[in-house]
DNA sequence: ATCAGTTATTTTGCATTCATTTTTTGTCCT
DNA sequence: AGGACAAAAAATGAATGCAAAATAACTGAT
């Protein structure tokens, strides 16, 4: 067999008892649910070939159902799927990520504009309390503290907006893009750091005035911004490793 | 038979010759285009009940290919598939509205500000001559000849943006709205369209300047507006109907 | 040994079939 | 008549089966 899925030979989640706290009542459901997770958890290398058969023993179903998982996921574009010849994990070219990134940008400085026209001042406080835990993630060098922390800021703010549909779209994109974003954080970029620390403050300095477009442009830098570091992190991907192997 | 999709009696399309000039290799991405033009379009009535039988004989395909195509669209959000009650064509709220409006707002406003960084003189022109040929349709009355002109210009502003991924979202929203979109476009508030053939003038002045964040400002304030009117024509449908039957 | 051509195996796409669930129809009782 | 219950019909969800396409394996020639 020549799959690129690690064969751990146990189903994704216990095949009764379904894996987290979420209910779905048709398989369909379930099945879409939990392939998502795993491809979005990065479990399947880029442009790895998800074959059918071997997916519905890992998850013990039948074809129909992860078929139209299948379908699915392709069209919230996390695979793609050759005619005859199977799913593959997408893989993002450069270009994919950039407009990727911009999409995010434009999500979040919409959710931003809105945010202002509904926020509570408790809601502002709370997302002042993840910035200072942020910042102190940040003077401990704790990346993964950090991505973190400035994850719930961003997803704050979108459930400000008061849009479900926003939120939906938002969380759709950061899904494909998820991989790259972790890894690409600026890892060992102390400039970019302090720089995002900057904007961050920026950014509860207009919330905090309800400054609508001015919130919008300063959220819509911050993540241009954010996608130039992960561009050029993913473009010179070790600056600390060896030159040659 | 209580299905609510009127029978012709015959396919939505030919069955042997596909509909357009689109080519689509598999019988479920040629259903999934059919199906959703077929929903788009406003064939079946909100809310309505698409059972899977019936369209399996209009489209002549058997329920395999027709099931995945409904997972898509429900995906997409057009139509919503109740567990064990088959499929319905989504009835949007004035909530689910309001936020589809807001949404594309934010798109726009961002298709606004990424065609400052690309837009060529060329392509500023073009927008110039379709605006003044929707003024023509404007001084014309021509509600038609204005709607279809003005679509146009806000996807070209939206092509100008050199981003494929938003255009791929712009359209998956747009086509959840359609029907609404087109039914609402403030139908005999001449004020409205005074107002709107301003803001465009306001949107072509930022957008030879190349005022990114100015043109964003005003694409989102605009959509808004447009939301506005949508809304309170669905409120208060008819202003020259009888109050009475 | 390498490569073209051919055959065998696997994989995919779709139709069909089977088991449940829902909806409708029919019947009986008040 | 009207409503509650039960049986029949229809629709959905999922599994299986089958034909076509693609991939892999094999053969033989250079």
């Amino acid at each position: 067999m020549k799959s690129t899925i690690p064969d751990t030979g146990v189903p994704i989640t216990p095949p009764t008892g379904n894996g987290g706290d979420r209910q779905e009542a048709s398989l369909h459901g379930e099945t879409l649910l939990r392939l998502r997770d795993y491809v979005v958890e990065g479990n399947i290398p880029e442009g790895g070939r998800v074959p059918e058969r071997q997916l519905c023993e890992m998850l013990g179903i039948s074809r129909t159902p992860l078929r139209e998982a299948l379908k699915v996921l392709a069209a919230e574009g996390l695979i793609e799927l050759l005619p005859n010849r199977g799913a593959r994990v997408r893989q993002l070219s450069q270009r994919d990520l950039e407009e990727l990134f911009d999409v995010m940008a434009g999500l979040e400085s919409l959710a931003g504009r809105l945010a202002c026209e509904a926020i509570t001042d408790a809601e502002i406080t709370a997302i002042e309390q993840l910035h200072y835990e942020m910042y102190g993630h940040y003077l401990h060098r704790d990346m993964h503290g950090y991505f973190q922390a400035n994850q719930r800021i961003h997803e704050s703010i979108v459930a400000a907006a008061r849009n479900e549909t926003l939120k939906t779209a938002y969380a759709n994109f950061a899904g494909r893009i998820r991989r790259v974003r972790y890894s690409a954080n600026f890892a060992r970029k102390r400039q970019r750091w302090a720089e995002a620390m900057r904007e961050h403050e920026a950014v509860l300095d207009a919330l905090r005035r309800r400054a609508a477009s001015e919130l919008s442009d300063i959220l819509f830098q911050h993540l241009r911004n954010k996608r130039t570091a992960a561009i050029e992190h993913l473009t010179e991907p070790r600056e600390d490793a060896p030159a040659s192997p």
